[in-house]
DNA sequence: CTTGACTCTGACGTCAACGGTAGGTTCTAC
DNA sequence: GTAGAACCTACCGTTGACGTCAGAGTCAAG
């Protein structure tokens, strides 16, 4: 599929997708043309850029793990990268609980005052 | 206190202090000098910033709801957006726990060829 | 073989939350 | 009363992930 259906089916901007080659996460086959040709797999990745860009990590993180995902094989320091990044990761989620039930208590004011 | 040390109790840069108060989020009694001074409540107030940047809510948003947070009052329009924030973070915590599944599995994937 | 939708490569624009700098003032300690 | 730290305003710079536009080429349909 061209770019414009392959942005479609996975949520995001054709813009984007140029973005994510450009940064060297992505690549595409090209046609006769130029264009370029993605496949199923191809839309896959970039659902997962997107779980990893919510969870803060910066395409250059993306990819340095790119690597792993791709041949399997890890070296130490990529798997340190990994278990660093999950620490971080669960942290944010720390604090948005944290947020949560900050949030929680003001909403519970609001409420109470209102009735 | 002054900016200085707010800041440094805070836990965020003196520039942050002066950001905050440029977007209408943070206020400050000035000395016959002209210097800010700021007291313990400032200091709570910018902890509790922090965790709604954290959160993902940008500065026009906290502005919005400082109000509930000052007064205790709320319109219903207040109500909707605090809700609304509510479901959005857990939305985001969902996403995150999403990504931290991802990741464990490519960890345990890594681990499981090191060995 | 033309039309219209889609795509291409640059290259500049945007937005948020500050960082950093310049040039000058205020405060605290000695 | 003076040195040095901390503070002031005003303004430009930065970073990341794209948005947007220009000008030109490509592709599928009729």
């Amino acid at each position: 599929m061209r770019i414009g259906e392959a942005a479609k089916r996975a949520g995001v901007s054709v813009r984007a997708l140029r973005y994510y080659e450009e940064q060297g996460l992505l690549t595409s086959e090209r046609s006769r043309g130029g264009q370029r040709e993605y496949d199923e797999a191809a839309v896959d990745r970039v659902r997962f850029f997107q779980q990893l860009y919510a969870a803060g990590l910066p395409s250059r993180r993306i990819a340095e793990l790119l690597p792993c995902v791709d041949t399997g094989t890890t070296t130490g320091e990529q798997r340190a990268m990994l278990t660093a990044e999950r620490a971080r990761i669960q942290q944010r989620v720390d604090e948005l609980n944290a947020a949560l039930a900050r949030l929680d208590e003001l909403i519970a004011a609001a409420e109470a005052r209102r009735a």
